[in-house]
RNA sequence: GCCCUUGUAGCUUAAUGGAUAGAGUACUUGUCUUCGGAACAAGUGAUGGGGGUUCGAUUCCCUCCAGGGGCACCA
């Protein structure tokens, strides 16, 4: 790698100041003009050398400069920084890569690994709404950057097909009545939905509906009444079916499925075997004194005095049979688990019991969490039916793009794949722009949005491209690489007087900013870089004619614009966003 | 009360301890005889308050203020 190399010539050149520098920080400038690398180096040794740091970094760069590999045209002290730029040369080599490899952004971080990413977890009853959609983007785009860097991903969604908000339903079902089966599976879904909301309103408001349902849950748990029974099986089974519709809409498909109700067992018999040496009883129930081991966290419930297991016994089950029932032929090397920020602390106490049961496993568990999905003025909540379902969500985002491209010259059917494939883009961009962690607060006008940072304006960007590549084919001076009869190498048709543009800058970072994104689980940094990218190439577009017969450079662009769609498709998809032909 | 977490332009947000804090949106003003205007170019505007560490702090530490989450039988 470059880097590397640029870091070996700092370390030699130090070497004259007799300093022997372990490692020399390089990174790019956040302003292009100042150069694709720099080193703080001089800044860092100044004090050391009781030297002016900005003399130092002069005399540096002198002896950098007396030993200039090709791939550097220049290197510029400035502000005690030293300055690295480098040549054409270099940018058009890193050109030819990317189109004869295009998959040139995959790294080996984690080669050979396996790796289970859970997201979405919505549970069967209840509404998916878009807190479901934000897990669901986030761990997707975690997948995919996992396979990047050489892993064998599971995608696993472990859903709570048990427990109180399942009473609530089937109470709303018994007293409401059943849905017509002349509905559509997502709209009998929906009731369900709306008979959970309606249940839970009159758990906490009137006490013989509190006794009723608290009867329907025991009642299900040891499927004692065939009615209750016959009711589970049918709406678990609809509410699954309507979650593998949006699964689809949205690109995602599982390779496992973990529910809540599987783990009860494993996770029983863990917690009594680790009774009392771990878990202690207190009060009837079975408890957890995590700040024992940590005074940072506290204790928990893992068996109720009833003796009913609670959420953290069943994620112990989990988690014990992700790691442990060889259900994979391959041991797992890490499991990340995406949920909502409300479980960070209760997580952190059923990771700590883990770790102490198993100590190897510490490192190979990790959470994440995103934030809540929020309303201006309250909180989003399918308790009480406060929620925008991520169904009307994305059929919103859909029906404002078919909108937008009414007047086009589309057929029916394009019309319809166009938005679903731009709807999509700009629901999940939205949510992965920014850091995963915060919450982000719904504003029906803003959610989504189609141009200026957005996913349809780099899908808009892609296909602007693809265009000026078809017309490129049709003059016949398409670009010679792409006609593997007769490849040319790139170098000879670089232009005598090219100026260096800002989308070949951008285009050799690529692999990095996936690297960097993969090592910190945070999408957000590759939806950046297109935004980025996406904008130097529509700069460079309108002000550049590429395709001209009459222009020699003409080829030269055109290679970039290829690189440019090839990256922009890349990155799109790491992001779970699929690329329409045309818009 | 204790623990965790977050405060950046009017709004939504970015920034591996680095250079003039970067975008979008909104607002103001420009660009089209060129390959697709969901575009391009320019302008106005921000690190919650106060200390500290550092050559250098949005970033690390302390404190205050303001949100959010968690703290025993929900998930």
């Amino acid at each position: 790698m470059i880097q590397e190399q640029i870091k070996n010539l700092i370390k030699e050149s130090l070497k004259n100041f007799k300093i022997e520098a372990k490692d020399v920080s390089l990174e790019h400038p956040v302003d292009l003009s100042m150069g694709d690398y720099s080193t703080n180096i001089a800044m860092v040794y100044g004090k050391e050398l009781k030297t002016n740091p900005k003399e130092l970094a002069e005399k540096i760069t002198a002896e950098l400069n007396k030993n200039l590999p090709k791939e550097i045209s220049k290197i510029e002290p400035k502000n005690g920084f030293i300055n690295f730029y480098f040549s054409k040369e270099f940018f058009a080599e890193n050109i030819r890569g990317i189109l004869e490899n295009k998959d040139f952004a995959k790294n080996n971080l984690y080669l050979g690994k396996k790796v289970m990413i859970e997201y979405t977890q919505p549970n069967p009853f209840k509404p998916f709404h878009i807190g479901h959609l934000m897990s669901n983007a986030i761990g997707e785009s975690l997948s995919r950057l996992f396979e990047k860097s050489g892993a064998e991903v599971i995608r696993a969604n472990y859903q709570g097909d048990i427990g109180l908000h399942v009473a609530k339903a089937i109470y709303g079902l018994l007293k409401f009545g059943m849905p017509s089966d002349t509905k559509t599976i997502e709209e009998q879904a929906e009731y369900i939905g709306g008979c959970y909301s309606r249940g839970s309103n009159l758990y906490e408001t009137d006490h013989t509906v509190k006794k009723q349902i608290d009867e329907i849950n025991k009642k299900i748990y040891d499927k004692s009444d065939k009615k209750i029974n016959e009711v589970y099986s049918w709406g678990r089974g609809v509410t699954l079916a309507a979650f593998e519709v949006i699964y689809k809409v949205l690109g995602t498909k599982f390779d496992k499925y973990f529910f809540e109700s599987e783990m009860i067992e494993i996770g029983k018999k863990i917690v009594k075997q680790n009774t009392p040496k771990i878990f202690e009883k207190s009060d009837g129930a079975i408890v957890f004194h995590a700040e024992k081991y940590d005074p940072k966290l506290h204790t928990r419930v893992f068996i109720s005095s009833q003796g009913l297991p609670t959420y953290e016994t069943k994620e112990i089950g989990l988690t014990m049979t992700k790691f442990k029932s060889g259900l994979f032929s391959k041991k797992l090397d890490l499991s990340v688990v995406t949920t909502a920020i409300e479980q960070a602390e209760y997580m952190k106490v059923v990771q700590k019991a883990v770790s102490i049961m198993y100590p190897k496993l510490e490192k190979r568990m990790k959470h994440i969490t995103h934030g809540m999905m929020r309303f201006a003025t309250s909180k989003m909540s399918s308790r009480t039916g406060n929620i925008i379902t991520g169904e009307s969500l994305i059929k919103n985002s859909k029906a404002e793009i078919e909108q937008k491209i009414t007047e086009r010259n589309f057929t029916n059917e394009e019309k319809k794949e166009i938005s679903e494939i731009v709807g999509i883009a700009a629901l999940k961009y939205s949510i992965l722009k920014q850091a995963v962690g915060g919450d982000i607060i719904y504003d029906f006008e803003k959610s989504i949005s189609f141009d200026g940072d957005s996913g349809p304006y780099l899908q808009y960007s892609y296909t602007r491209a693809k265009s000026v590549l078809e017309k490129a084919k049709n003059e016949n001076i398409y670009f010679p690489v792409l006609d593997s009869k007769n490849p040319k190498k790139l170098d000879v048709l670089l232009p005598a007087n090219w100026g260096t543009t800002e989308v070949e800058k951008i285009l050799y970072k690529f692999p990095e900013v996936v690297k960097y994104s993969t090592e910190r689980f945070e999408p957000h940094h590759i939806a950046n870089y297109l935004i980025e990218l996406a904008r130097a190439f529509n700069a460079f577009y309108g002000n550049t004619k590429i395709v001209d017969k009459d222009d020699p450079a003409s080829l030269y662009k055109i290679a970039l614009t290829e690189s440019f769609s090839i990256v922009m498709k890349d990155g799109l998809w790491l992001l779970g966003i699929k690329v329409p032909e045309k818009m």
